[in-house]
DNA sequence: AGTCTACATGTAGCCTCTCTATATGTAGGC
DNA sequence: GCCTACATATAGAGAGGCTACATGTAGACT
């Protein structure tokens, strides 16, 4: 049960991130949990990849943030917006797809059975 | 049905290579087409990553290759080694680890049902 | 002969995302 | 005071896939 080998993480960051966030917004450190939580322990992704990568998300308009403070400490709370909503819904498809041409590769015989056209 | 995110790939090439010279020795030209075969055409990965990925899973002994001349035309004819078809096995449950995990966090309630506590 | 396409390999340099390491600060337990 | 958990942020490194380019043969068509 080790854990998922960070290069493999390429470009799919981002779909993981708006999709812990599809049905709460969250702060930054609880996407960490989260994301820890939902993967069974095998998602330990660092702060230096995650709150860069929320900026960015924010920047391109899928997230927005505002702060907040509870407990006398300051907490950035990100929100999916609806362009974010489309966006989690494309990466999600582009994610069956990936995974389906991977595993065709990887384990021919299974899936995408060259049905070519 | 786009072709695969590039981004998405990383980390991912060297199972996809080791695999489709598992069972027989390949060019890297035929590399190439064995993967958009074997991927329904959705797997277009261009020489500028095919030719320097195949040289560095040489140099660290994955694969073992020699020069042929076929029809007067000069191929490079890539193997698995004997330690190539280990890591293959490990990329293979890595892959298959990895699909899991970001299957988990992606679509919850689907898979790895957060056995842990 | 000249041109075009398919076959075939290779390199330089860019791009960009993830990671490591570090910095900063609050709250609460000991 | 010191340590841990909570909480955010940035600089710089590292790596690998991509674009673009360079090189050359074979065969078909004009």
């Amino acid at each position: 049960m080790g854990d998922v080998n960070p290069d493999a993480l390429r470009g799919h960051m981002d779909a993981l991130l708006l999709s812990v966030l599809e049905h709460e917004p969250l702060h930054g450190y609880a996407i960490i949990e989260a994301l820890q939580e939902r993967s069974g322990g095998a998602l330990a992704v660092p702060t230096g990849t995650v709150y860069p990568a929320l900026r960015r998300l924010e920047r391109v308009g899928y997230l927005a943030s505002e702060w907040a403070t509870v407990g006398g400490r300051k907490r950035r709370t990100y929100r999916l917006t609806s362009s974010g909503a489309k966006q989690l819904a494309g990466e999600r498809s582009a994610w069956r797809e990936f995974a389906e041409v991977i595993a065709s590769v990887l384990e021919p015989g299974v899936g995408r059975t060259k049905t070519t056209g």
